[in-house]
DNA sequence: TAAGATTATAGTACAAGTGGAATATGGAGG
DNA sequence: CCTCCATATTCCACTTGTACTATAATCTTA
């Protein structure tokens, strides 16, 4: 259900498109929360249906045409009111762990295998989000509202890849 | 997708029912993986529509009947090749790094007080966490070979819960 | 230089998965 | 007397995933 708001957090910081939301998706905010394209278009539909964000068209020429979202009082106020409620951690899926828990039935050799192909996508996670960090750092403005919050988010990525790193490689040793 | 490997996996340990398999959704596996009931019965069906398990019903004159369900050689194979399969991490969703990453748009004290309160409920998990584990350390015999991976995935909660508040905490500090 | 990939843009259709709550029942426990 | 436990299931609405469709411009590569 957090889609939604996610959704109105974006247009929050101005006007966008289906395709922009998309691409924040894909980008900044896949690592907390994935979502499809289609997904995205149809609960911009909803959004509007619910008066949360209102549309118009920007004609372009030598593409297709904009349909540019923006939040609306209504949306935002629900927005904010998503955003100080407290909800308990659901949203908990990780197939590794479930595979990790059944290992038992598998040779300890694939396990481990699994945990090393495990330690590598992590590693990769882990440059991408120290990129992202110091990207961060380095482009946003000191005196930027948000900054804080989203070197924490990223600052959380970091953390959780070693984290997992660190796991992984114990979780090895003791299989040996 | 992973809740129908889940159940085989369970399936298994040994034959269990509906209610078996919900209880341990709602226990051991509950920290990676978390499922309602309904569904659980429900993917229950398929798995027998799909030969993946066959059910008995065992009849109890003090208690409802039990309806037993088995894995099927079909059903273990589709598990062995699921468990030794690598997907990539989807099933992300987190949505309080989801606030985080908005809290730019709330007043300062009310994202602490959210980091608080994040604190104090990944400190009941730990404390959770590592009850678990120390029950599988003191209940499962040495032999027994799933008790190194059971540990494992309590470990990884246990870092998890710690990492995560140490996060907290430092990102308590960055917003003062 | 022509064919192919990518980008920017917006969807749709259908299947599958999930969540939440309700229903039924008889024994045991407080 | 009321609630909990053990047991199974059903209904409905909502969310998600997968894959496919369109178009015109520009960039890449053989």
């Amino acid at each position: 259900m957090s889609l939604r708001y996610g959704i109105l957090g974006l247009l929050k910081f101005g006007p966008k498109t289906g395709y922009d939301v998309n691409a924040y998706f894909q980008h900044s905010l896949s690592f907390f929360w994935k979502a499809q394209t289609s997904q995205i278009y149809r609960e911009l539909n909803k959004l509007e249906e619910a008066e949360y964000a209102s549309s118009e068209i920007v004609v372009q020429y030598d593409k297709p045409n904009r349909k540019v979202y923006h939040i609306t009082d209504k949306g935002s106020e629900a927005f904010m009111q998503w955003l100080n409620s407290y909800e308990e951690g659901d949203e908990l899926r990780d197939s590794f762990l479930l595979k990790m828990f059944f290992s038992g039935f598998r040779d300890k050799k694939k396990s481990i295998a699994a945990l090393e192909h495990y330690i590598e996508t992590a590693e990769n996670e882990l440059a991408l989000a120290e990129e992202e960090s110091s990207e961060i750092q380095n482009t946003i403005p000191k005196n930027n509202t948000h900054r804080k919050y989203w070197i924490a988010t990223s600052q959380y990525e970091i953390m959780h890849c070693k984290m997992k790193i660190e796991w992984a490689e114990n979780t090895i040793k003791s299989l040996m």
